[in-house]
DNA sequence: CAGAAACGGGG
DNA sequence: GTGTACGTTTCTG
């Protein structure tokens, strides 16, 4: 089956892995539930001595003790892995641990349960996995309310597949709301319509009024309107669901009038309720098996615009104007019926349909960085960039044996936002009218930085941030690196060793290579469906790829750097300066320059060699 | 002037 | 829920 989601239920005090997915038949979709009592939540503990932290941990009451290996920072540690029974008794017991004085530090203590899983078992959301288990029978399980579902109990754990992108029923959703005195309140202003669109030929808005319209569904009261929209979640199935602001507004709105008139939002597979989860200040509206992605979200990231709202993204991204209506007087429309009223339903269609065409455009990439960070996309459409790419190396981390760094506490979290490295070298362009222009630019320079100086958080050398070093050439026996290449970032002066490898620069190289082969298999295909796959995956990996220099200095970032970060641009603008003299040389003139690449003029008769 | 509070999107 | 945005602008004391 395909997973779309994961998540953990409690059963008899025990984890269980719920899977999510479908199989995709001719006579429609399968839906599946899959449940995996195998799994095992964990975390680590560096000891100051093992034998006597192994003591003091067993003194604990702790039982599933195991010594491990595994590399922190490129550096050998022997530490201890310790296997509960529940995952909440890894915040619950975590400061107990950390507080043993054989204890020097925890590790992997904050990792959600249903992602360690899907990072421990190779999974990956959005595609294939392979599944051995027994489809057990409904009445005996305790997860009610669900009809036409699956439910497979597995003996093991299930297998990923390659696969191809999955082909996902999209429906998008939009609600209008009669307020006459500003901003909708929702304990008095009625919802009086919710629009409908999906690739599944769904055009539609529910309402009390306008059934003359071919496209409208008309019920009697707002109550009905909402059951209706409930009931045509349920009975069209789609695997994704989208908004526009959806987690702050739609969703919240439609949840206090259910709640007001007494309607169930039942939208769960599980028959389980739509729910709110807190994600900072801010809440995201979930329902089980039913992905919610809020495109305001992902089009804040995605762009970069003065404002992002659905007229300006939409112009933005198709170049033509959406259907608009001021929104203080939308209740007028709908008061005065007839040709106002008909604007207003045409106003309400336009924008679902917007909703729906911007998701249709945007969820590829989604669904490809899905595939690549392996994270629900869900929670992929709510991350920043930076913590993309952080779960991408989580992972990687994992298949290399490294054991992740701690996240920032708050006092290292505001001590590094204090900090700001310094940008690319920027030549402020020359005024006026220029002519016989050329154009330089390095392709990918800070990723080629990161992997041609071997810029790691593993290879930097300590002692050359504290103070000059010097690698090989200085010979006294004092010298810990006096037998070591490095490479030396102008301006600091911090070293990399050259070997071995580094994490990150690993990482980065085997991104671009992948990104390199989906290109030439790209250049080299004649289907034009297979060639927009490929170039989203390629485009996906270079989004991943360009983001990677700069979470060196993201506060939040585990691996986080700013000698990394400093050192990458430094580099950088060594090059262009380098470059631009050279070019000079040969009589060219830079009348502007930024980061990575530089504009110049020259004389056609002054060029000294113009091979 | 520094630190707190508000803001974004939505109708 | 192995959880707790975010960066910027405006207000307030």
């Amino acid at each position: 089956m395909v997973l779309l989601d994961i998540d953990y239920v409690t059963d008899n005090d025990k984890p269980v892995i719920r899977l999510f997915g479908k199989e995709m038949k001719d006579d429609g979709d399968n839906h599946i539930i899959a449940l995996d009592r195998t799994f095992k939540p964990y975390m680590y503990v560096i000891p100051h001595d093992m034998d006597a932290a192994l003591k003091q941990l067993e003194e604990m009451g702790l039982k599933n003790l195991e010594k491990l290996r595994k590399k922190d920072l490129g550096i050998d540690l022997e530490l201890i892995k310790i296997t509960l029974k529940h995952p909440q008794e890894v915040p619950k017991l975590r400061e107990n641990i950390l507080a043993l004085t054989m204890v020097k530090d925890i590790r992997e203590h904050d990792i959600p349960f249903y992602r360690r899983y899907l990072i421990d078992n190779g999974l990956f959301p959005m595609s294939e996995i392979q599944m051995t288990g027994k489809t057990v029978n409904f009445s005996k399980c305790v997860y009610s309310g669900a009809e036409n579902i699956n439910i497979i109990d597995l003996e093991e754990s299930p297998l990923p597949l390659e696969s191809d992108f999955p082909e996902l029923k999209i429906l998008s959703f939009d609600i209008e709301v009669r307020n006459p005195d500003g901003m909708p309140n929702p304990d008095k202003d009625e919802i009086i319509m919710i629009g409908l669109a999906g690739n599944f030929g769904v055009e539609k808005v529910i309402s009390t009024k306008g059934d003359h319209l071919e496209y409208v569904e008309k019920v009697s009261n707002e109550k009905e309107i909402i059951q209706k929209f409930v009931d045509m979640v349920k009975k069209y199935h789609p695997d994704l669901i989208v908004g526009y602001n959806s987690d702050n507004f739609d969703f919240t709105y439609i949840k206090q009038r259910a709640k007001l008139l007494g309607v169930k939002l039942d939208l769960g597979i599980d028959g389980s309720e739509l729910k709110f989860i807190r994600r900072g200040f801010t809440n995201s509206a979930t329902m089980k098996g039913l992905i919610h992605v809020d495109l305001y979200l992902v089009m804040r990231r995605y762009m970069n615009l003065d404002r992002y709202t659905l007229e300006r993204v939409y112009l933005e991204l198709f170049g033509e104007e959406k259907f608009d209506l001021p929104g203080d007087r939308l209740w007028e429309y709908w008061d005065q019926d007839g040709d106002a009223l008909d604007e207003l339903f045409r106003y309400s269609l336009d924008d679902v349909v917007a909703t729906y065409k911007i998701a249709e455009k945007i969820l590829p990439l989604n669904m490809e960085l899905t595939r690549i960070v392996g994270q629900p996309l869900f929670d992929l459409a709510r991350m920043a960039t930076g913590q993309q790419v952080e779960w991408f190396l989580m992972r990687k981390a994992y298949e290399y044996g490294e054991v992740a760094p701690n996240k920032p506490s708050n006092n290292q979290y505001s001590e590094r936002r204090g900090k700001k490295a310094v940008g690319g070298y920027v030549k402020e362009p020359e005024t006026g009218l220029h002519e016989n222009i050329v154009q330089f630019d390095f392709r990918s320079l800070y990723p080629s930085i990161i992997i041609s100086k071997n810029v790691s958080p593993d290879t930097l050398i300590a002692e050359s941030v504290q103070g000059v070093i010097e690698c090989i050439g200085e010979n006294n026996d004092e010298n810990p690196w006096k037998n070591s290449e490095c490479h030396s970032a102008p301006e600091y002066g911090y070293k990399f060793v050259k070997e071995p490898k580094g994490f990150i620069p690993s990482v980065i190289g085997q991104v671009l290579t992948e990104r390199s082969r989906l290109k030439k298999k790209m250049n080299e295909t004649v289907d034009p469906m297979e060639k927009k796959i490929l170039n989203v995956q390629q485009e996906a990996l270079k989004r991943l790829a360009n983001t990677m220099y700069g979470v060196y200095a993201y506060s939040r970032f585990r691996w986080y750097s700013i000698e990394c970060a400093e050192s990458i641009t430094s580099w950088g603008r060594d090059y262009i300066k380098k470059t631009m003299k050279k070019a000079e040389k040969f009589g060219f003139h830079s009348i502007y320059a930024d980061t990575d690449g530089f504009y110049a003029t020259y004389k056609p008769d002054e060029i000294k060699d113009n091979k």
